[in-house]
DNA sequence: TCTACAATTTAGCCATGACTAAAAACTACT
DNA sequence: AGTAGTTTTTAGTCATGGCTAAATTGTAGA
């Protein structure tokens, strides 16, 4: 039950804390301004609440608050969050490997399990899973440290017809979208080929073990594809 | 997320209500009258806030409440108490032969997780152990459908000197307990050889992989056996 | 700069479920 | 049966964290 972070906060964090600041620290690497309506509509809650909860946040010193400004995350903040999305990433694997929950379903499993496990659970399964750099769809595991690296590869959207690419990420955890990207075919590390690029955002000709398929542009903009070639 | 009972039940249960519910249920197996001191005692909040929250359980149905009387489980509330544990029976078998979590370590982690588990989660865990019917502890894993089976065995306290036996279960979730039972080679399945039984609840000798120990009376008394030769 | 619209914050409400202190109800002993 | 002592319940407080509605602030266009 010792956290990471327990050292360095007072009071014990809820669920709902963690969520916050999970929440915070994935618009941030996003690039988006962290606005109260951004958090808020991410979070589900209403702008009020944000702003509430955003407040004792801020007195707890995890936060930055200044009003009518993007918050963002102090160090101790990022470390909450990081050692959150640790537990989420590693869960999400292993859960996938070791148990076969679909690659669909592992996002919102591990979203009620990333609050709960202990650091002694964490240590076990990031050990069985022989300390992995990245979860089933391709997000890199922060390090125990807070430490986290970024998956290299850029969107399918942009990537050259007639060439060969392998899918390492896909920028999305909608249980219906990876379904479908499933019976596709499209799992991470497979390979596929480009075979068209529709030109002004049009759909996306690829083949994937030997099997031709049409994707819509907007979905060819989430999955992070390298070389074929490359490791 | 879809709970088994959910369809019984009108709003959502919080991990506290569910621990209540496991409360009564473990306090009435265990053939006390739970009455309301019992159950605070062992759920560790005030009798008031036991009144409390029996009081809301009753208006759910799931427990009967009458005023000065030991409470008692409905149908419905003995079913989500035996979802529960089955729940954290099968965790804590799961962390210990997957994850290699020692066994005195694997019941504070199974109450936390148990009230987050999905369904999907529960039939996996379950079906990669092979649907086993107990615990590290040997006590018994109730079914999906919410029967539970009952260990057989006597308490080693009660056992014959200069027989051979086969420990099945261990009456205690305490960490520092199970810990030095560890140490003794004391675990689940193992093989004993009771030499001594002290009379006036005098300490057990027993023999256990070639090495002797002496038992408390009370230790003693939390060893469910059988006869060696026992299936 | 002024105004209109959008975003944010404030104020105040509600449910939950813990708590303490006091009242009430049971039990057991004389 | 009466009373002392224990158990249980009631009454009322508090913190949490959601909510709505209203006030405020900020921003962009005329």
């Amino acid at each position: 039950m010792t956290k990471n972070y327990s050292s360095e906060i007072a009071s014990p964090l809820s669920s709902n804390h963690e969520d916050y600041l999970k929440a915070i620290y994935i618009l941030e690497a996003r690039g988006e301004q962290v606005t109260n309506s951004v958090l808020s509509e991410y979070i589900g809650f209403t702008p009020a609440s944000a702003t509430n909860m955003v407040k004792k946040l801020s007195q707890m010193d995890l936060v930055i608050y200044r009003p009518h400004q993007a918050v963002s995350l102090t160090p101790t903040g990022r470390r909450v969050a990081l050692e959150i999305l640790r537990h989420h990433r590693l869960l999400e694997l292993f859960l996938h490997k070791t148990l076969d929950i679909p690659w669909d379903s592992v996002h919102e499993e591990a979203e009620r399990l990333e609050h709960v496990i202990s650091e002694a659970l964490e240590d076990a399964i990031a050990a069985s899973l022989g300390y992995p750099k990245v979860d089933p769809h391709g997000d890199p595991i922060p390090t125990k440290t807070g430490e986290i690296g970024h998956t290299p590869g850029h969107p399918l959207s942009q990537a050259k017809a007639g060439r060969a690419y392998r899918l390492v990420r896909v920028l999305s955890q909608e249980k219906e979208r990876l379904a479908y990207l499933g019976r596709l075919g499209l799992s991470l590390n497979v390979e596929l080929f480009l075979r068209e690029q529709a030109p002004f955002d049009g759909p996306v000709l690829v083949e994937v073990a030997g099997v031709e398929h049409a994707l819509a542009a907007e979905m060819a903009a989430l999955l992070q594809v390298v070389p074929a070639s490359a490791k």
